[in-house]
RNA sequence: GCCCGGAUGGCGAAACCGGUAGACGCGGGGGCCUUAAAAGCCCCUUCCCGCAAGGGGGUGCGGGUUCGAGUCCCGCUCCGGGCACCA
């Protein structure tokens, strides 16, 4: 005879085994016509790289996944999708690196995916699974566009690209470094191409002030706000001299237009051509030349100023004094009106430009250093003749000189008064200008849905009837981007030449495709109805659970993807298609991983493969020990030894259940121990505090089974139900083990009884003079008497109490402060 | 430059509303069990002085408020992130 080794926890095996129940019992459908309490969880979908699985993706959707879980044993109907953001430039150039199809590779890296994926463990309801590179998701994004285009909402124009010469291709504002191209290091070139655009710039008011009312991470609001930055000021004519012609700047500080002594056009602003005059044309022009050639980001950054006189005067509304009109490339034709008015005493770029350019202003427009560096805002110890060595904007405490009328008035004031007074006569309006740019779609690419415009000999740009669609992007072996600037699908005429779709005649597609972030400004719309084959979206489901409970996913999102999508609902909202204009009430970023203090790419060779931490410590062990690395909204540095700690803490449950005593009665000390970590762990889990959770579950356990005591059911039974969303495949077992026959996620969260949890004595730490000097246990209940008669007791601290307390503070239960 | 975060032991981190700083875990030390090892279990582990009892210091830096400050206020330093020639 020999004794049956106790079974130890199998990850390996529990977790195939309860993977192969879900799928086979259907455990994680949703039933999305009839569940009560409906909750949508949403986490960022992924891009599928060819490299698969990366931590921080799995790190993202756990905690998203515990969060679900969580709900779910609260009672609610849960819906977890996931799906994959297949298009883009990413899997495109991709592709093209290896020398594969994306629509071959494509596919392949999703299946990839979805392998890891389901060894994690989610809570996904796989059947509403979404792939943006599917011709029934894209025929949808297409109409969205549709929707956009038929409310005015997009419209095409010139714009400028960056364009690499060497790559012979279009490359977005991140691509581009310095002036040069990220991958091979070519000096960057503008070009101007016909693009569609989406208007968000007119949602700008409406997408700032709607944040107050959202329940979001704060760094992604603030991110938000700099993003769309709103700026208050007014639109300023100043006419030119001896001509029919008036120049329109925006300014911030109308206060200070008495000190403005010249005027700069970007070089590209219209009426260039028109104020140069002859003597200055050769030099006018060279310098647009010159800017044209620059790409756009090093177009905006800071460099030494330079730029032309044009010739031209204009009058200054507020002093009638002939100002020059300059051109320079630090005015930006697309912020404000393209023009400014300089006022180089208090505005250091303008001070910068009048002192660097101080020759030519003295040569050409015959002004000296004073003339045009004015001061008109003075404080401190500064009066009206105190001479500038700088721009002066230190406007706290500061008054108006040399400004007329105005003089004395504190700048605070002054924006109002001046405005006023420049309105009424005919010169300014007050204006609000936003930074936010409209949103360009247009992709000169292949791996993208088709924009679904045609344009007609006759009928002009036309947009594809919706019942046309979708507009299918071919499979065409040569896809790789040229030196043309236009899409690889302008090189296939079979494709791109059609029968106009109203009268008939000779048209042609647009070859562009759109944008990868269309693709994910609406998938959240799409999942609950991912089945439904005759509508993007159908009213009633969407109704039913949208607008999205709880959303997670990564900062690096916070403005691009969160603020298209944003705009996105409003626009269909305002198309009459939803009943909500924010698509998601609550959301959290998660922070980073990082290792040995430093972000993981494949460059520092610190990069870790999920595969090998669930092969060697299970699924459920990772999840936790991911959980467990820090604060879930901070991320976490990841040191492998960590997980050891985790995998003991579920090996001790495991023997815990496995050994738990039916008879008898449970332990009264351990029993208000558990009610206490229920409540703990129900606060910090709902709170997205888990790594705090996860610590209270390690301190019960601790307590349950101190010195290898004997564990009664009832004690460890209500521990696995608060496992649960963390450990699911081991929950589960363990609710087995323990009798029951259906999921644990279908029991309910336990319940925490507060009479249950109180102390019958208690410590209470005793200060003298605020110095901790000893603790002494009383009952719960003592009264302050009571504390102080046990604290004077104690020899220990009755030693530093020197005569009689002056001043007793008691905090009851915890803190006794005795003051001598 | 402006706007958001953050800084706590050897390490990852905790600390409700201003009330015992360092829970929980890693690492380290010691013990029990074992022929031995592994595993498991128990104890210790903020720093300094001390054999100990005990004492003193301590939450990035400098001030302040308070009986009492990691937490609040003022002034900085450094780190992470966003915006930025945006008028």
């Amino acid at each position: 005879m020999h004794t049956t080794e106790p079974v130890a926890y199998d990850p390996q095996a529990v977790e195939a085994r309860w993977q192969r129940a879900w799928a086979e019992r259907g455990t994680n459908h949703v039933d999305l016509a009839n569940g009560e309490r409906p909750f949508y969880a949403l986490m960022m979908f992924p891009y599928p790289s060819a490299e698969g699985l990366h931590v921080g993706n799995l790190f993202a959707f756990t905690g998203s996944d515990i969060s679900a879980r969580y709900h779910r044993l609260l009672g609610h109907t849960v819906f977890q999708p996931l799906g994959y953001d297949a298009f883009g430039i990413h899997s495109e150039n991709y592709a093209l690196k290896i020398g594969a199809h994306p629509m071959e590779l494509t596919p392949k890296n999703v299946g990839n995916f979805q392998r890891q994926l389901e060894r994690a463990g989610l809570m996904v309801d796989w059947r509403y699974k979404v792939d943006t590179s599917q011709r029934d998701y894209y025929r949808w994004t297409q109409w969205v566009f549709l929707q956009l285009h038929k409310q005015g909402l997009a419209y095409k124009k010139a714009a400028a690209v960056n364009w690499c010469p060497s790559c012979k291709t279009v490359l977005a504002n991140e691509q581009v470094e310095g002036g040069a191209c990220e991958r091979c290091g070519t000096v960057v070139e503008q070009r101007f191409l016909e693009q569609w655009f989406f208007r968000i710039g007119q949602y700008a008011e409406r997408l700032l002030t709607n944040l107050d009312t959202l329940d979001w991470s704060e760094v992604t609001k603030s991110a938000q706000r700099n993003w769309i930055g709103r700026s208050e000021g007014a639109e300023v004519s100043f006419r030119v001299d001896a001509r029919d012609a008036q120049v329109r700047v925006f300014t911030t500080r109308p206060d200070t237009i008495f000190g403005a002594t010249y005027l700069v056009l970007a070089p590209e602003h219209p009426l260039v051509d028109v104020l140069t005059t002859p003597d200055r044309v050769s030099a006018v022009r060279a310098y647009q030349e010159r800017t044209t050639k620059q790409d756009l980001v090093s177009r905006k950054s800071v460099t030494e100023k330079t730029g032309e006189f044009t010739g031209s005067w204009a009058i200054n509304p507020a002093t009638g004094a002939r100002v020059p009109i300059w051109i320079a490339d630090y005015v930006l034709m697309q912020y404000g009106t393209g023009a400014i008015m300089a006022v180089p005493g208090h505005d250091e770029r303008d001070f910068e430009f009048a002192e660097v350019l101080g020759a030519q202003f003295a040569s050409q427009c015959g002004l000296s250093r004073e003339a045009v560096i004015k001061r008109v805002v003075a404080g401190g110890d500064a009066d009206a003749n105190t001479p500038l060595e700088a721009a002066f904007t230190d406007d706290a405490a500061a008054h108006l000189v040399n400004s007329g009328a105005f003089d004395g008035t504190p700048v605070a004031d002054a924006k109002a008064k001046v405005t006023e007074w420049l309105r009424a006569g005919g010169h300014a309006e007050p204006v609000v200008n936003f930074r936010l740019h409209d949103w360009c779609v247009s992709r000169q690419r292949y791996w993208g849905p088709p924009i679904p415009i045609v344009y007609c000999d006759t009928c002009g740009t036309v947009p594809v009837p919706e019942e046309q669609l979708p507009v299918e992007l071919p499979h065409i072996a040569d896809f790789k981007p040229d030196d043309s600037g236009v899409s690889p699908l302008a090189r296939h005429a079979e494709w791109y030449n059609v029968p106009c779709p109203t009268c008939g005649g000779n048209a042609r597609r647009e070859t562009d495709v759109s944008d990868t972030f269309l693709d994910s400004a609406w998938y959240f719309l799409r999942y609950p109805n991912a089945r439904r084959e005759d509508v993007a979206f159908d009213a009633g489901i969407t109704q039913r659970w949208l607008p999205v409970d709880s959303y997670i996913g990564g900062n690096e999102h916070a403005v691009l993807h969160l603020l298209y999508s944003r705009f996105v609902t409003m626009a269909l909202k305002d198309g009459g298609h939803l009943d909500f204009e924010e698509p998601f009430t609550r959301f959290r970023a998660h922070g980073l991983i990082i290792r040995d203090g430093a972000k993981m790419s494949k460059t520092k060779g610190n990069v870790i493969n999920p595969d090998e931490y669930v092969n060697e410590w299970g699924a459920d062990s990772f999840r936790m020990y991911l959980m467990f690395l820090g604060p879930y909204q901070e991320g976490g540095d990841f040191r492998s030894q960590g997980i050891s700690g985790v995998r003991r803490f579920l090996d001790r449950l495991w023997a815990a259940v496995r050994d738990a005593d039916r008879e008898g009665t449970p332990d009264a000390d351990v029993m208000r121990k558990l009610h206490q970590t229920i409540r703990k762990v129900g606060e910090d889990t709902g709170a997205l505090a888990y790594n705090t959770a996860i610590a209270a579950m390690m301190e019960y356990m601790n307590v349950l089974r101190r010195a290898e005591r004997t564990v009664h059911v009832d004690e460890v039974a209500p521990l696995v139900q608060l496992v649960a969303p963390y450990a699911p495949h081991l929950a589960e077992e363990c609710w087995e083990q323990l009798g029951h026959t259906g999921s644990v996620f279908d029991a309910g969260w336990p319940a925490w009884d507060a009479a249950l949890m109180v102390e019958d004595t208690v410590e209470v730490a005793v200060q003298v003079q605020g110095k901790t000097r000893g603790r002494v246990q009383v009952a719960a209940d003592a009264t302050q008497e009571d504390v102080v008669r046990a604290a004077l007791d104690d020899p220990t601290i009755a030693k530093f109490v020197t005569g009689e307390p002056k001043k007793v503070i008691y905090v009851k239960g915890r803190l006794l402060n005795l003051v001598v």
